[in-house]
DNA sequence: AGCGATTACGTAAGCGTTTACGTGCCGATT
DNA sequence: AATCGGCACGTAAACGCTTACGTAATCGCT
């Protein structure tokens, strides 16, 4: 009952061939005669054979290892992209380690020193922070890094995005159009760059209806629930508080759901609510929300192929994706209106299978 | 600026010291003078030195990565406990490995099989499937494995879980002290382990209020949003539907929300529902969710003692936590009307304030 | 018959560590 | 002066693979 761990050269002793010829065999890497070939196999099944991925990693090149660094996994949005990414990385032999760096960015210069030292085949990250060192050195040693939902000053890396200030472009018009002209907004951390392409994204579409900008109107706090929760009771405290919320993140969102309950407000008609990433609870949530849904998961599938197939150079790189608005009842009287109108008795049938089913 | 990779032969080289002192000083492993050692360490930051993690794995015995194998890392259940393994073993040096399963036992000896050819130091897995052969192989090999939320048919192993016969005994005595008779029940998977144990602490519950089992009253589907959804559509449909809902998951929850939505069932009212694990929306819900609480972060940390310090035996190979039944609106008229109730103003503040805003 | 090409495989160096031994040195003890 | 125990460190084998070369055998061609 004792499994003593076997090596390659048992397999060679066993099948009376070299090493070289085992190694061949199992890499199909060079031609092996069907015979030893078959023989080889056989040995290497008889005696429960695995080769250690530690002595690949050194002789070869290949760890078959790609490192992931995200920021929260508690967030759906990562969730997801993560499970794209293992839709295509996973059928290729590759295992992933999973970082959460808890948007610290010290966490995730340790993070990407340790993924130096082990030899990993490529980085696929959320960047926190500004700068990074330790992302500057991975890429100089050649490591191929694709960022994913935000931009970083490094060069020669892929990156996989949204067209963020359309989709805040298109949010804050949608609630312009709904007659909101005051709407307020709870920024995501200053340091990420979706804040920031977002921010303009809500500006060009108040300029573009003539709306004052008024600072008073963005709140920056933490970008977690505590801080969207916090956004709102101070928005509400205003002498002119917003007629709606531009909620920068999934979280944040629902902080702002917590105040709404807390003290009462009546989304949408006390206060409209447009929030960035769907939930999987968005449509039967009361009110059902208004978001701006990303296509996760396929960010997540093509931040992979992007990270494997960068020698067949399929992909550019970069690959920005559009958000798509999904109007439901949260952002106003009308669309509340609208949207009890249309739920027919299959809703979730329809297009909201969409959401859910898939992936 | 390019950076050629150092090896220790380099350091030893430029420090005027053998590979063998290079290596002890970075690894403590025996004494190396005051002087020496900050010379060696001098040159290593110089060189900008990282030691190879597949060289190490490959001489010493430890790798440094410790995988982690879950059936729905979309389940928040499961990135609650992901980060609370992270919560300790980043802090020793553990790199972690992630792989979904999506419920399928074959994904499962799949990355089982690859697990073993990569040196981990350790295994924490939510099994799938009723038997597997890779564990048992696993175990065999003395690699230290955990298993967390469900059981499996393998010999010394780790185990920690929830007392989940109570949890449910709890959750359906509260259902019929509240007037509830008929209690359909959504099923988990039956090949895993809590589905069993949780169907007991039903049977109890019912049997000692002499209530009649009806196995009408147990829907078995897929253990996925889906599952819900057809498990309350078929309750509906029954001649006499039951008057609660006893989900046994997160997600079957979701599902069983959706048809509420749909077809206009009135939560407490038509139907009362009590689930499985509390999600972050879970207290702002219309209605709010009755739930049992699974302490999942601390599972997540105790699993990830007990892995590590094994050989201090702190911890028993069993650790069984008990699941906190939270009472709010969903499962009755009586608790919707006692919870509108005690709702103060600063209601997220309290109690709640446990639930998002600790980890 | 002689020669090159092809086929199928073996040899052994090397990847970057760890670690069991071994060694030289020095002060103290007899 | 010979011996001895610490001290501080070096030597080199071993870990389990990959892969650049090398080689023996066979075949086809002139």
């Amino acid at each position: 009952m004792k499994k003593t761990k076997s090596s390659i050269k048992d397999v060679a002793l066993l099948a009376g061939v070299s090493t070289a010829t085992v190694s061949h065999v199992i890499n199909k890497t060079r031609f092996v005669s069907k015979e030893t070939s078959r023989k080889v196999n056989e040995v290497i099944t008889e005696l429960g054979y695995l080769p250690s991925a530690a002595a690949r990693g050194l002789a070869g090149k290949e760890s078959k290892i790609i490192s992931v660094i995200f920021s929260d996994i508690s967030n759906p949005f990562f969730t997801s992209v993560f499970m794209g990414l293992e839709s295509v990385l996973a059928g290729e032999g590759y295992e992933l380690i999973l970082v959460n760096t808890g948007e610290e960015s010290e966490n995730q210069e340790k993070a990407l020193r340790t993924m130096l030292s082990r030899q990993i085949d490529g980085l696929i990250i959320a960047p926190t922070g500004r700068d990074s060192h330790m992302l500057n050195l991975l890429v100089e040693v050649g490591i191929p890094v694709v960022l994913i939902d935000r931009e970083a000053p490094v060069d020669n890396v892929f990156l996989v995005d949204l067209d963020n200030e359309d989709a805040a472009y298109q949010a804050i018009t949608h609630l312009i159009n709904d007659g909101h002209q005051k709407i307020g907004v709870l920024l995501g951390l200053p340091e990420v760059s979706t804040t920031s392409t977002r921010l303009n994204g809500y500006k060009k579409a108040i300029e573009e209806h003539n709306i004052p900008f008024r600072p008073e109107f963005l709140f920056q706090g933490q970008s977690r629930i505590e801080g969207g929760y916090q956004g709102v009771k101070n928005f509400m405290n205003l002498d002119q508080p917003p007629s709606a919320i531009f909620s920068m993140n999934n979280v944040m969102t629902l902080g702002a759901l917590h105040v709404f309950r807390e003290i009462g407000i009546e989304c949408p008609n006390d206060l409209g609510l447009v929030g960035f990433d769907d939930h999987d609870w968005g449509n039967i949530f009361t009110p059902s929300l208004t978001v701006i849904r990303q296509p996760t998961y396929e960010m997540g599938v093509i931040a992979a192929k992007m990270l494997i197939s960068n020698t067949e150079g399929n992909y550019r790189n970069h690959e920005r994706l559009t958000g798509e608005l999904v109007i439901r009842e949260s952002c106003s009287k009308k669309c509340q209106l609208h949207f009890k109108e249309n739920i027919s008795h299959s809703y979730l049938m329809k297009s909201e299978k969409h959401n859910h089913f898939n992936n």
